[in-house]
DNA sequence: TAGATTAGTGGGAAAATTTCCCACAATCAA
DNA sequence: TTGATTGTGGGAAATTTTCCCACTAATCTA
């Protein structure tokens, strides 16, 4: 229910760089007792401001060398379709990221794939599970930033 | 160097899933003893498959309800012009990810701010740090799927 | 201003967990 | 059959978490 003050930020802060930290550390670092640190963390994760921590692997070790946006546009718009698309697109576990825009296209999807190849299966799953009136595709050539850290 | 099998693929994903469970948990999860699935935590660490774990948070309650992709094309391709651009952007930490692209559109970049005001203000930070020739933002209505979780 | 409330501090300590080591068993390839 | 790999379970020191408590400093409220 609180406000966030200085001092949980920064615990948040450093909390996304790094959820390895002991509460030693952490409270050092932000300038407080192991203690009262330990009560920060834990009311921040009561409230829910803190979801969960993960591990976050290295795609390309995994061969997921190849970052993709799908543009999506369809004619369909009845709530059964989004209904559908919504089910398809979680279930492909390629697909980290699917949204619906404004704008000229109705839906963008971020997916990871190890090649072109690869995209292309993951284009014929999906167009076979929904159907999609107008996709393009566009390939990341560089990652100029990709982070989960969240500005405070 | 290794490859990876179903059991570090299990690890893997329950550790993608959540970074909190004691290796007792985790190998119980994965059907191996304490001391078997810390070993293999330890290689997958220091084979950097396990590049780091972090807290997630929610974006909601720190009013970053916003999520927003913009994509930019630029009449100007020297290579003083990215490095520029790329240092604005790992500057900017509303900003997410940003990507060169294939296809018509050069740079796509994803940010979350709280509003539209916000979303304006990002963009005249970034036009004056860079020139860019032609921006158009597209909003999230609706997060259909949004995961850290790589495919396995 | 006095009193109450809200943090923070440091000490302490049980419980849990991590981080190894060891001996031994099972499996597989040379 | 031997050696290498990987598992198991036991053990245990070291570290960390997760509280409690008493006390203090700061702040806000009546």
């Amino acid at each position: 229910m609180n406000d966030i003050d200085t001092i949980d930020r920064k615990i948040l802060s450093a909390l996304q760089q790094d959820a390895d930290q002991s509460l030693e550390e952490l409270g050092a670092k932000v300038g407080l007792s192991r203690n009262a640190c330990w009560r920060r963390v834990r009311i921040l994760q009561d409230s829910g401001i803190i979801r969960k921590r993960v591990a976050l692997l290295d795609p390309q070790k995994l061969g997921l060398g190849l970052s993709v946006f799908i543009q999506v546009r369809t004619s369909n718009h009845d709530p059964d379709w989004l209904k559908k698309f919504a089910r398809a697109v979680k279930l492909m576990p390629e697909i980290l990221g699917a949204y619906r825009m404004t704008g000229d296209l109705d839906y963008l999807i971020h997916a990871r794939v190890n090649d072109v190849q690869d995209y292309d299966a993951l284009y014929q799953r999906l167009i076979e599970k929904v159907d999609l009136s107008d996709v393009s595709a566009s390939f990341v050539m560089e990652e100029l930033k990709e982070t989960t850290e969240l500005s405070l």
